[in-house]
DNA sequence: CAGAATCCTATTTGATACTG
DNA sequence: CAGTATCAAATAGGATTCTG
């Protein structure tokens, strides 16, 4: 399908990264496989359970994401990536070379304002 | 750079494009180029004044677009994508692809999820 | 025409305490 | 261990009015 502003379906994709944390924790079962809660809350540093257990859950309905839950106490559960949620890879592997450079983009631009600045008698 | 968890820069590209009318904004600056104020609003159904001004000056920040004040009576104001704003293309255009595959598997869960409840018996 | 300003609602995120 | 539940704060989004 042509994309057109009429038929956009960028925000679908954006809905499903968008989220403080989902794509640090993809990238982690990405890179790291299976993982359990607790280790996933342990290695993303600054998150609460409650945003962890809410942007799983929100990646698990989008089928991007497996809960396996062991029945036993006590509880262990274990998420990664489905076979669909890879497909999403080339796209944040896209987005984090852009923003690599965009990253270095500001800095240039706030030099060139900084010089600015001082030739001007700041 | 590595992609990895702990220098993940997907959120910077990721930034640019969040906000309820932006990918939509950039759509139509790619592919009808340079666009008036009113225009903009005329064609993105929905959208007021006010959003329609803040995301324009969210991307101006970012460099992303460029506003050009014709300075007459009425106003004229004119924006177009930087060069810079179209290394984008290539991320919307990818996330658009995926979006339509992904309208798709959403809706033959659906369909699964219905036969299931069909079969028995709700 | 292209906005700025104000007010209001809704959604997101965070801190904290509790539980099978 | 892997969550829930509750409350508070922050942010995003929308409706409306006013202006050079």
């Amino acid at each position: 399908m042509e994309k057109s502003p009429e038929n956009c379906r960028v925000e679908d994709a954006l809905g499903i990264l968008v989220g403080k944390w989902k794509p640090i924790i993809l990238l982690h079962l990405l890179q790291e496989g299976t993982k359990r809660f607790s280790e996933l809350k342990r290695n993303i540093q600054g998150i609460t359970q409650k945003m962890l257990t809410k942007q799983l859950r929100e990646l698990e309905d989008e089928d991007i994401i497996e809960r396996v839950v062991y029945p036993q106490v006590p509880p262990k559960v274990e998420y990664s990536i489905t076979e669909y949620g890879k497909s999403l890879e080339p796209i944040l592997e896209a987005m984090h070379e852009w923003g690599t450079k965009h990253t270095l983009h500001k800095l240039q631009k706030q030099n060139e304002n900084l010089k600015k600045e001082t030739a001007s008698g700041e």
